[in-house]
DNA sequence: ATAAGTGCAAACGTTTTGCCCTAGC
DNA sequence: GCTAGGGCAAAACGTTTGCACTTAT
């Protein structure tokens, strides 16, 4: 019931993965393609997709759905909580915060689904934004 | 520094918004599309998704951007967390739930942005589909 | 040897855009 | 009448897929 085909270690797995690891910008596909094309000049686009999914699958690496933009990478496999700048878009961890408490048992009853999981986003102004616009606007 | 142009209010317009707050089922643009299109047969999607996004950015709607799936709208502007159906996509709204207490100055202290808002999405397996595999599956 | 994995190019679904016409204000 | 808004078609965007070849096991 749990059986899966183990992973052929193949070298663009091993390069996307250790350049994911290397970073923590939460890259796209697009940015980690661009990071392993340096060292995997022909590697092709779809492969980096196939493979950040299947990892991502495989819980190797975390994939961010953030709003309103293309998916993105996370080479931290454990829990933590992302911000993301609601100026220039990028997307920070959140550590030495304990995950929340949640009423489940409350949750199930109201809502009548069988809960797994929940997903807990940040929106903010990052440093660098604050510093380059000043703390007084508004949007 | 908050003065934006008034709304024009066009056919197109009160049709979207009436049709989205008609129902719970926090449609896609195609799925408003098609809602829209039985009373304006000749409005067009590129109109349809030009107000949805107005209308967000406006606040008399809001845009849910759920994982792994196309952008859906609710007609609801209020204050409510969502849960998402892992086996069949739909998303109800959790109502009844308190707004979570989250630790926000330490958050601001620890991650270095001001804090502006939160999104806290639920995934789960919705009534129908609890009874339709048996509670017995997991993945 | 055999299946899983890759590269390439083409397809896909969603969303945005440019253009000119229409209609609120 | 002026300008925001609409319809249409095309483009852009992120992502997935089919196929023939390659490679890890």
């Amino acid at each position: 019931m749990d059986i899966r085909p183990p992973l052929k270690m193949t070298r663009q797995r091993a390069v996307i993965l250790e350049e994911l690891r290397g970073v923590t910008t939460h890259p796209t596909a697009d940015e980690v393609y661009e990071m392993v094309r340096k060292r995997i000049p022909r590697i092709s686009l779809a492969t980096v997709y196939r493979n950040l999914e299947l990892m991502a699958r495989e819980g190797l690496i975390q994939r961010l759905d953030v709003a309103g933009g293309p998916k993105r990478y996370d080479g931290d496999p454990g829990l933590h909580y992302h911000v993301r700048c609601v100026r220039c878009g990028r997307v920070d961890d959140v550590h030495g915060i304990p995950p929340v408490d949640l009423p489940q048992a409350r949750l199930e009853q109201v809502t009548g689904y069988r809960l797994l999981a929940h997903r807990l986003e940040f929106r903010g102004v990052c440093p660098a934004c604050r510093g380059a616009e000043g703390p007084g606007a508004g949007s």
